[in-house]
DNA sequence: ACATAGACCTTATGCGCAAAAGGTAATTTA
DNA sequence: TAAATTACCTTTTGCGCATAAGGTCTATGT
């Protein structure tokens, strides 16, 4: 490994001079000097340490993506279409503007603080957080973060919360599907404590200003694995005897589902209506195409690099929660009923 | 940030007293003293510095993950399901493992090799690397290195090779093509210099070993961005009157193609029958679902983390050229024909 | 002629950690 | 009883880098 002393020592300067070459302070050094120590550079090819810097710096540049997920979907986290077209959009604009990324997924948020503070990162963006988790950070870790998906309490709001208008987009699919004739539907989440609750709420207000009711049986909620295991496959494809419609809150459920039961004969959207979450690649090559609520995805994960990287270079960010809007995508998933 | 100093100085020990207990070199301490400094590193959660440590041990524990890749396919990349897939199996064993994971994307190769190495990485994983951009990297990066999917030369093959039976299992496709009546097969590649000229070698026997000949209008190159682009696709639409199969080196390729054809009024499989490569998600959410060669994914990334710590802790590796099976998967997407 | 200011260097220091080398008692061995 | 060993510490050094604090020499002003 070629050093800042090695270049020193064969150019008969001082670590500083070459130093301060590197970091473009040229005022301080001859023309001349300068010119010789960049063409060494060149030959050796120099490389900074970045361990090393990091270490006189107080600074990695490094980017921490941290996702909390289940031992049981460890593997599928970032394979899952919605988290790689996030992830790839975090990386694009990271790498483009001269930081590193470092992903961080683990079931226990101990594990992902650990990491974070052992690397000492630069910044952090939370992916899905839930609030307990989300406390457990802030108490340990003291630099710019950025959540996405995350829902956090109003009293943490002095980190940029970037999502979705979620409650506006699953409003917007439940007056569709009212429209379209359907008061049975049952809504599948993923719990209730961050996003999906959100979605559910906007969920319940159409149904109320359209004078239906939600009642507590026409919620399920999506247990880790459940997609991947025919016993509970099962079970859902029974329940859909009681709807008209499926309104699930990610296009991976939708069509997970949907592939299951048009494989056991039920024919959608004839039989059943369907509804996704997300407009991924998936929902386009599905038949039928799925109808769904077209998010951003790649601009959710350029703005949250945008405003990390403001905030670690110290600008106030313009905005505090930012609400990305969302647009109803209606395709042949849906059938109109009555 | 507390450091091995903070605890040594409240403790009245010396730093190196502190740092053997944090590394279990308790025979050298006292049972009260080893006690006295776990209870204040509970205490107080100390984490160590990666980056001291980095310094001191000219080990980062950092596996570095690099594939080129185009600028207009930066965003893609990791939300390609094949990449996510094997990016998350990498993690997951990563991670399991106790190192972390650096992701390295760019179109310069000497971009990747500079990031290589400012991080100082002990091993390194290459994704569908080609020969020249590898000869490059080898020559500057000395440390162990898995290839996957690179068909390097054989004189490089001092480092872990991890791919497919990719021949054998592009001519088990064809066969069965051939089986099924069509001789009319268009080919469609991603280029000529990595794993698809070997499929392509493996396509080119089969039809050779059944009597047919394969000529070069019949192999459709496929350009980045092409499957994204209204007027490549039409034009690969005007082609496939010509033939009765295509069979894509990718799931994604023939996906991304059914759902344009099938737009386009082309039947499938009636009009043209279609094949991929990988069994992603993709192929069995689509209808006709995809006839494909899989291949385990998981299988691969899992192993090539489990090859490269073991050379790091330098041990032999068991094998240096490793060919993961592929098997035939028959769906919906071809049709007998004659 | 002497102070002052720049231009262009170097020396010294420390980031947090690991490990080699060096202590000092208490305990064992021949 | 002196030498050797052991148990349990500390001091010192250096990884590669950035930077504060010092140098020395020449040009400029009065």
């Amino acid at each position: 490994m070629v050093t800042i002393k090695n270049m020193a020592d064969m150019l008969g300067l001082s670590t500083t001079t070459v130093s301060n070459v590197i970091h473009g302070k040229t005022s301080e050094v001859s023309q001349k000097t300068v010119a010789r120590v960049e063409k060494l550079l060149e030959e050796y090819d120099y490389v900074p340490n970045i361990s090393a810097r990091s270490l006189t710096q107080n600074c990695s540049r490094i980017i921490g993506v941290a996702m909390k997920c289940r031992k049981d979907k460890y593997e599928n986290m970032i394979a899952d279409p919605f988290f790689g077209e996030l992830l790839g959009a975090i990386e694009a604009e990271v790498r483009a503007r001269g930081y590193y990324i470092m992903i961080y997924t683990a079931d226990d948020i101990r594990e992902i603080l650990r990491n974070v503070l052992t690397w000492n990162v630069d910044g952090l963006i939370l992916i899905g957080m839930l609030h307990d988790d989300f406390v457990q950070v802030k108490s340990r870790y003291k630099k710019p973060m950025v959540l996405i998906d995350s829902y956090a309490p109003r009293e943490v709001m002095k980190y940029v919360n970037i999502g979705l208008d979620d409650e506006r987009g699953a409003y917007e699919m439940t007056s569709y599907l009212l429209e379209q004739g359907h008061t049975a539907i049952a809504f599948l989440a993923d719990n209730m404590e961050g996003v999906d609750y959100v979605r559910y709420k906007g969920h319940q207000k159409a149904m109320e200003d359209h004078g239906q009711r939600t009642q507590e049986k026409d919620l399920i909620i999506i247990r880790p694995g459940m997609m991947e295991q025919e016993s509970s496959l099962r079970e859902i494809w029974e329940m859909s005897k009681d709807y008209t419609a499926f309104m699930c809150c990610s296009d991976y459920y939708a069509v997970m589902l949907m592939n299951y039961l048009s494989d056991h004969g039920v024919r959608i959207p004839e039989d059943l209506s369907m509804t996704g979450f997300d407009d991924n690649l998936m929902s386009r090559i599905v038949r039928p195409a799925l109808t769904t609520v077209r998010q951003d995805v790649t601009q959710k994960g350029k703005l949250s690099v945008e405003y990390l990287l403001g905030m670690i270079q110290e600008t106030e960010p313009p905005e505090w929660n930012v609400r990305l809007p969302v647009e109803l995508v209606i395709r042949g998933s849906v059938r109109k009923i009555g």
